[in-house]
DNA sequence: CGAATAGTGTCTATTAGACACTATTGC
DNA sequence: GCAATAGTGTCTAATAGACACTATTCG
């Protein structure tokens, strides 16, 4: 009754075609920035059937001898109109692989989902195409294309997550920027409001979370007191972690 | 300079079969389980070239009206052993994917990893067939078959950092556990020794993290007072969460 | 001046960690 | 008794959260 155990990924004789399926791979790109203390996804508008018309996140399909990281980098490069070094500085993060089979209505496709964060950028926008690309406020990315609703809410819960317990929020941030800046990250992610006596002392507390850049200081949002510019640090974990206010399931 | 924004997954023209590469998928499974006070993992052993003798995760190709979460399952209880209805429950996570071009020598292929946490299983084996499988304490698992090596290691971070903030340690107990059993789990998977009083009382506080069993009782390794048994309890999320001890980077 | 933001200090309730002590079982 | 594990209690240092207060800038 049980299937004796078998090697990994060893196609009965060397390499039988009949042995597996082959499989379209792509990737999907939920690409995040803090803009107005709204957060706002990338989306583009699909040109071709399905889902003609629909909003969607932006991807394409890997290349022969491409990874997923890499073709991640390219896509984001190009949908955002970044130079390749400028966007190969930018924070990707490999989310899940989605691999239902029909959630394609085309053929079998698996798609490697990114989500990446960026600082506020200009609006997307190359060649002026047919396929519209845009930043749309979270609350309303609805009804996406494919299984997208599902992936940008992974992506948005990841990324909460992930605040609390790295340095991941400095990658919405410009390279340099105010403690205040920082915490609008934390509150506009996390759709709650910091105290921020508190939160100075916890980002200040953590080793290499942030450092102090020279000279600079800033106004943030243009009013009030000008505030010191910090750099991001190395710390890739905060210890001890920053945890959001209340409960699990909200 | 800036390729134009296109909408996501387009090939070109209604599925030009020439826009896309078609890969192989398959799954790995880094199947952990606790065991005499160490975590091992299963293994099989390869029969075929490449890395014919080595050991690797075991894993296998999707099939064609099959997601990869179902695979994955299947190829657990193949693996296992365990009937259908067994394997069905046990923890799987989706851990990432590894889409290295050359990862494989054969051909392309792109494996959507998962780890699987089970509580102490007899040794597998269904037929006595070609391929060895076993469990193999973690620190003996090197130099494994393809990028084995990696995922394992990636696989064991996240396990270790689940257990943290989520109530998976519950995963690799049997359906009735005392605590000095959950309490190894951490101990082992960390690698550090725990204050048991102090362990006791955060799971205790920490709401749906277990619930008492009704009527019995068991020594815990055979020896000393008999405890209390609990059932693990509703809680995906622990809050607050179980911090292990010491830095980020030992 | 008032609005707005930055920055500092302080008080208190809670929590984490260390650890002493008792309880129950097998041998 | 001794070894081994379960379970309880308690002390102290560190932390989190609330919040009062001062500082600096613009208009």
């Amino acid at each position: 009754m049980n299937a004796p155990p078998r090697a990994g990924h060893v196609a009965p004789e060397g390499y039988d075609p009949g042995a597996f399926e082959p499989f379209a791979v792509t990737v999907d790109l939920a690409v995040f920035t803090v803009r107005d203390a709204l957060l706002h996804v990338l989306l583009v508008q699909r040109g071709e059937e399905p889902y003609r018309g629909r909003w969607a996140l932006p991807g394409g399909f890997l290349r022969p001898r491409e990874s997923a990281e890499a073709a991640a980098r390219r896509e984001l490069a190009e949908e955002t109109g970044l130079g390749g070094g400028t966007a190969g500085a930018l924070h990707l993060e490999q989310l899940a692989t989605y691999s239902d089979p029909g959630r394609d209505p085309r053929m079998r496709v698996v798609s490697v989902a990114y989500a990446a964060l960026v600082p506020d950028l200009p609006e997307p926008r190359g060649g002026g195409d047919a396929a519209r690309a845009g930043w749309t406020p979270l609350a309303q990315a609805r009804r996406l294309a494919f299984d997208h609703d599902r992936i940008l809410a992974d992506a948005h819960d990841r990324v909460g997550a992930k605040l609390e317990y790295t340095g991941l929020a400095t990658a919405f941030c410009p390279p340099e920027f105010t403690l205040g800046e920082l915490q609008q990250v934390y509150e506009t992610v996390w759709g709650v409001a910091l105290d921020r006596p508190n939160f100075r002392r916890k980002v200040l507390a953590t080793p290499e979370f942030v450092t102090p850049a020279r000279g600079g200081r800033r106004r943030t949002g243009g009013r009030g007191k000008p505030a010191v510019l910090y750099r991001a640090g190395d710390a890739a974990a905060l210890h001890p972690p920053l945890l959001r206010p209340e409960g699990p399931t909200p």
